[in-house]
DNA sequence: AATATCCGCAACCGCTCCGAC
DNA sequence: CGTCGGAGCGGTTGCGGATAT
């Protein structure tokens, strides 16, 4: 059960708002400033609950806000953050000055997410469709199966499949943008894009959708161009890459610290701890791997640890799940120092 | 021209967080 | 230390304009 409502929404306006009360709002603001929301609409003479009007405020009628269309550049950046940070829009917002977290998530749901879908990387991974729908068949013997999709539902799926299969020449060019996208977010490139492109038996498994994700062999020099950009050893830390935006970086630590912390305190108050160590039976923590895509996906928070009693533990579990798929993929890195 | 369908955006809902008391 | 309530967040809904039939 949630919180009881702020107001009796029988009496206050719902709805679009009129310029008379946009006018009434912004009058009211920019002579006594915000100060309690709930005392807001009152004082203002809006017949509106203080929720909406805040909304309203922050959403559309503060002065510094944009209300022209996302640059390229702005949409560069809301696809790194969420490759990086998931669906955390108000921080996402932050770095676009005039944007509200509403914007970008709108646009991310409207624009974006259909964007990367037609470039063949599924938007909840950032990995290559051809990568999720491989993980979705190698686990789809395995019971509750949706639980461990990283699609969003079963329509997503279905476009992603419908686009997958469409002629040689799509894939081809799905090819080329993965490349493209995998270079502007190097921590979903996938081994096989840096060490193996060109070798499509490589990656290739009983799994006929599982080519599709090998290069044709007249893109290769879109492979060659891609060990060029890429980062210059094949080991690549994905956490090196989060460091490269400060911002990123920072928040990154603030979350990963902040979940520690209640994870800690969850597992100490409920005796799960003893001496600092965690209980082995973790239903996430086990070596399998192939649940771990929606994970990932859910930008490391929002792994289901449905009842279990160490739920708070998604976003650590989800880092230390994308560790675990890094360190499969490049064994090198198991010499390597990497503790959260 | 009329109707159906699609799409984008503004607004709402339910929930958590956190500070005040 | 527990309760209350305001603020803020992410997900979802629904309206209205655009486009297709």
């Amino acid at each position: 059960m949630g919180r009881p409502p702020c107001c009796d929404k029988s009496n206050v306006k719902r709805g679009l708002w009129t310029p008379e009360e946009d006018a009434k709002m912004l009058a009211y603001v920019s002579n006594h400033g915000i100060g309690n929301w709930t005392l807001v609409p009152k004082k203002a003479g809006l017949n509106r609950c203080g929720k909406s009007c805040r909304l309203r405020w922050t959403n559309y009628l503060r002065p510094d806000l944009k209300h022209d269309g996302f640059t390229p550049q702005e949409e560069e950046l809301i696809i790194n953050l969420h490759g990086a940070i998931g669906s955390r829009w108000s921080l996402i917002a932050k770095r676009l000055p005039g944007r509200t977290d509403n914007d970008v998530k709108n646009y991310w749901n409207t624009k974006l997410r259909k964007k990367l879908m037609k470039m063949g990387i599924d938007p909840v991974t950032h990995k290559p469709v051809s990568q999720v729908l491989s993980d979705y068949g190698t686990v789809s013997g395995l019971p509750s199966t949706e639980n461990q999709m990283s699609f969003v539902n079963k329509e997503d799926l279905m476009s992603n499949m419908s686009m997958v299969e469409h002629t040689e020449e799509d894939q081809a060019h799905s090819w080329e943008h993965q490349v493209q996208y995998q270079v502007m977010n190097p921590e979903n490139v996938q081994p096989h894009v840096f060490s193996e492109a060109a070798s499509s038996s490589s990656s290739s498994s009983s799994s006929n959708l599982t080519q599709l994700c090998s290069p044709p062999q007249s893109y290769s020099c879109q492979t060659s161009q891609t060990q060029i950009i890429a980062p210059p050893c094949s080991s690549f830390d994905w956490s090196e890459f989060l460091q490269c935006d400060p911002f990123v970086w920072s928040e990154f630590q603030q979350l990963q610290q902040c979940e520690l912390e209640k994870v800690m305190s969850s597992l100490s108050s409920t005796g799960q701890i003893e001496n600092g160590v965690e209980p082995s039976n973790n239903v996430n923590s086990n070596s399998n791997g192939q649940d771990k895509q929606g994970a990932a996906g859910e930008g490391y928070g929002a792994v289901a640890c449905e009842g279990h009693s160490s739920s708070g533990n998604s976003f650590v579990d989800g880092i230390l799940d994308r560790d675990s798929e890094i360190r499969a993929a490049f064994p090198e890195l198991l010499d390597a120092s990497f503790d959260y």
